[in-house]
DNA sequence: CGTGTGATTGAAGCCTTTCAACGGCGGTGG
DNA sequence: CCACCGCCGTTGAAAGGCTTCAATCACACG
């Protein structure tokens, strides 16, 4: 029988999943409002985990333009890269707490085995987001570009009211629009009664169907 | 020290790289041209390697817009899922053929951590060319993102003519843009006298830097 | 209460899309 | 072998959506 990896992780060599392992041993550091994690380019050489806070990470184009990967929120591991290199940099949106530990002491403690699989869940996920994102970018309108990410913000958390851990550059960076027809549109939304902003930060779903209707 | 994953690969236990396994053990399936290798939402059971022809992954909105995800050319390993399921089909471009092989042959022979291995690469090569493409997608004209396709072409063989295996529909599709707005650009460049088209699938690149400043 | 940053709004322009017609090449059948 | 047909690609004109440039507004901070 071949020894399979999935089913070696839990084993008696590795007692410990990653994130308990990252819970247990890694340094819990605070970043100010847009400080950096990592910069692109830079060696993977840690992983992370969102404790408190939000974390970004960005690309830069080579005309300028920026472009947002991603964003996670608290408990997200984040920076699993499979390759020797960050191909983004990681950045925090508001003051927050990373969880850091070297992956030389993830390889210590939860084993090699229990790592790659941690790398290859990460990626696979990375990459299913990537491609829907792809999706999203390539076949719709910025309304229904807008529709969806609040859709997704209002999923985040059970409170009628959505408080939106970045300001609207980040959210058009992500979108691949203009932080002017971001605003636009969301006024929109707004003027439609699908949704209410109580400040430029924080919203909630009047007409849910609708939203849904238009992020499809 | 640890035993990294790589470098366990070539080890006793694995006698062969899983390239070499797919060649030695798999099937070879000829495909007519537009047939289905696999569905989206099948099960992930075999592993595929393009033999001869060309591949594409294709993935339909709700809207019924179609998104391709990648090519995949002669010796190009595609399929190889981290999940229980392909997240697009796949479909050949013109006539070719397709070596397949299930993974519990490949696990059987190449190993567990081999076909683990190779499908954490393969996943990393594909959400790095995804990322990659979302930048293509969210940052660039219509010109740039043709340049760049075409330059893309012209670096996949050294011939000074490069045949074109995909229709303008299906460029249209992978770059996220109108069949005319293709047709239209390729013209453009054409005029430019940066390419030039003998047939609408062959063309030769004139001015290279032309094309690279476009492209960047 | 002034200042500065982030968000909104307005107007104009441009690029891409849409709808439509035409052209050309390859394949089939006479 | 030629003619016809159909598909794929090209071209045209008009419309629309997003961007760009610019000014105003709102709110937090000193």
């Amino acid at each position: 029988m071949s020894q399979a990896y999935a089913s070696r992780t839990p084993a008696s060599e590795e007692a410990m999943g990653i994130v308990e392992v990252m819970d247990r041993l890694g340094t819990p550091m605070r970043f100010a409002r847009n400080a950096e994690v990592y910069a692109q380019d830079d060696e993977a050489e840690f992983l992370y985990r969102v404790v408190s806070g939000t974390v970004r990470t960005v690309r830069f184009a080579s005309d300028g333009r920026r472009l947002l990967g991603d964003f996670y929120y608290a408990g997200d591991l984040f920076g699993l890269e499979a390759g020797p290199r960050h191909r983004f940099s990681a950045e925090v949106l508001t003051d927050g707490v990373v969880q850091v530990l070297k992956r030389t002491a993830v390889r210590a403690f939860a084993g090699e085995a229990a790592m790659q699989a941690a790398i290859l869940a990460e990626t696979h996920k990375e990459l299913g987001r990537t491609q829907s994102h792809l999706m999203l970018l390539s076949c719709r309108s910025a309304r229904e570009r807008v529709a969806a990410f609040l859709l997704n913000q209002a999923d985040r958390c059970p409170h009628p009211a959505v408080e939106l851990p970045m300001g609207r550059q980040d959210m058009a960076d992500y979108l691949g629009l203009t932080i002017e027809t971001v605003s636009r549109t969301l006024t929109q939304l707004q003027d439609a009664a699908i949704v209410e902003f109580a400040a430029a930060r924080r919203f909630s779903v009047k007409q849910r169907d609708a939203l849904e209707r238009l992020a499809e």
